[in-house]
DNA sequence: TGAAATGTTGGGGCG
DNA sequence: ACGCCCCAACATTTC
């Protein structure tokens, strides 16, 4: 009987994963590893949430192996070093992955390939993470899309692939190479910030399930009016599960296949295109987490400031729906994505920040933080990537915080000090008179700051900041 | 998945 | 009855 080591990556999952089913159809036993490489990744490695979500991913992954008479092992070091040795260690034949597609995994991986075949190992890599891969995609000339629309035409129908059932009983090997323990990987936060994500997330894959199949039966219906208010837990919160790979895209597009259709189906499972998208986008544009893709906005004349910067981190900018999103990131991990696109907007556009800043904040923070969808979205708020918001489109943050949050709720449970101004004041605080602010106590300047800069002001200068770059194309 | 400025229309008050 | 003005409501354009 011959051992197959299977590399676990972002693909924490025994169902539907192809890496694995490719070593029980040849009949192996399965030598499952984990290896934490954070090394590889330069100024990508994983954040400080997604380290968190991560360790706790594992140890469900752990569990789940341990049911069916396997050891995850665990271990540190770079891929091109570790998969051999681990290979070796374990006197394994074959070695099975399933793609990640950051540029620098694309190189590490086809490079490992060569290596671990020259060495005369089978090496084979599957796809667990995407209904279609990026380079599958193109358009009539052959390009990559830099469109979402046509790109989303062209990903019609929805694929019919299901998702494949475990291909037989996972047999342990003869031999298992010594790992180490979870939290010898130090993936937990040393001060213990993270009471906000463990109260809001269950990071494990029965969790996820769960939630897609609530979400299905109980929200998708609705999901095309219900996902833009904040307040209402009205969107699917799968990101994280897809993000790690607990669940699969093919899972998903089955389930939505299943329930149905009905507006808001179509309209999430034009969510899940969105992230296809991205990752075309990532394939095809590799340099796209660093440098703008529409090269005109190379010079752009952004106005680096710290105190701003950190105004908008910790959510004390005088804008309550920007704070309320910005807290909501820091505790839980999370945002909902309305609000992603306001405080994107205000970073950007009223406070000048280059979008790099909000892309490395919301990396550190969101438990679902991805490079292909961080990317995508960052050049969307910025106005500079593929298929992106115009950059004369700036959102006014209290008009949406009236039309998305007008009764507040939101706003209130994460901006407590705003919870007795009356909703009149709610999403303009700064207009209250003295006495009022006394009342409630809530006094600008003390208890909530005065705005970093007017609406009007801030809408001014980023369309003056356009007009430098705006001949340049 | 924008907002603001500008343009158009039509009802109603009023001299 | 008529013209004039105001303004809300809606449409278009501009940023």
């Amino acid at each position: 009987m011959q051992t197959a080591l299977v590399w676990f990556r972002q693909d924490l999952r025994l169902e539907d994963n192809p890496a694995l089913n490719r070593a029980l159809a040849n009949g192996h036993a399965v030598v499952p590893v984990y290896l934490w490489s954070p090394g590889e990744a330069g100024d990508w490695a994983a954040g400080g949430a997604a380290k968190w979500w991560l360790h706790h991913a594992l140890e469900d992954l752990q569990k789940q192996l341990k049911q069916e008479g396997l050891d995850l092992v665990l271990r540190q070091g770079d891929a091109l070093e570790e998969i051999p040795k681990l290979a070796a260690e374990s006197g394994a034949a074959a070695v099975y992955w399933n793609r990640c597609y950051e540029p620098w995994r694309m190189r590490i991986d086809s490079r490992l390939k060569s290596e671990l075949k020259e060495a005369g190992l089978e090496a084979w890599s599957g796809n667990a993470s995407l209904l279609r891969e990026p380079w599958e995609v193109a358009t009539q000339a052959g390009k990559p899309y830099k469109v979402f629309s046509p790109f989303a035409r062209r990903c019609q129908p929805m694929p019919d692939a299901a998702p494949e059932d475990l291909a037989g009983r996972l047999r342990a090997p003869e031999k298992m190479p010594a790992g180490q323990e979870l939290e010898e990987l130090g993936l937990l936060p040393k001060i213990r910030w993270d009471e906000g994500l463990a109260a809001a997330w269950e990071p494990t894959r029965k969790a996820g399930q769960a939630r897609l199949r609530q979400f299905l039966r109980h929200r998708a219906k609705n999901y095309d009016r219900q996902r833009n208010l904040p307040a209402v837990d009205g969107t699917s919160r799968l990101s994280p599960y897809l993000h790690w790979g607990q669940l699969g895209p093919r899972e998903v597009a089955a389930a939505v296949r299943e329930s149905g259709s009905s507006k808001g189906l179509r309209s999430f499972y034009n969510e899940i295109i969105w992230r296809e998208f991205a990752y075309h986008v990532l394939y095809h544009f590799p340099t796209t987490p660093e440098s703008p893709l529409q090269p005109k906005f190379r010079d752009f004349p952004w106005e680096k400031d710290d105190k701003l910067r950190q105004a908008w981190q910790q959510g004390r900018t005088g804008y309550p729906l920007v704070d309320a999103g910005m807290r909501q990131l820091y505790e839980t991990g999370w945002m909902h994505n309305r609000v992603r696109m306001l405080v994107g907007s205000f970073l950007v556009k009223h406070l000048l920040q280059p979008w790099q800043t909000g892309e490395r904040w919301f990396w550190d923070c969101l438990v679902d933080a991805d490079l292909a969808s961080n990317t995508l979205g960052w050049q969307w708020a910025g106005g500079c990537g593929a298929d992106a918001a115009p950059y004369f489109r700036i959102f006014n943050p209290i008009t949406q915080s009236e039309k998305f949050d007008g009764g507040g709720e939101y706003i209130r449970r994460f901006v407590p000090e705003l919870e007795k101004v009356p909703d009149s004041h709610l999403h303009k605080p700064w207009t209250m008179p003295p006495r009022m602010q006394e009342e409630c106590g809530c006094r600008i300047g003390q208890e909530y700051p005065a705005p970093v800069i007017a609406h009007e002001d801030g809408r001014a200068r980023a369309l003056a900041a356009f007009e430098k770059i705006k001949e340049a194309s």
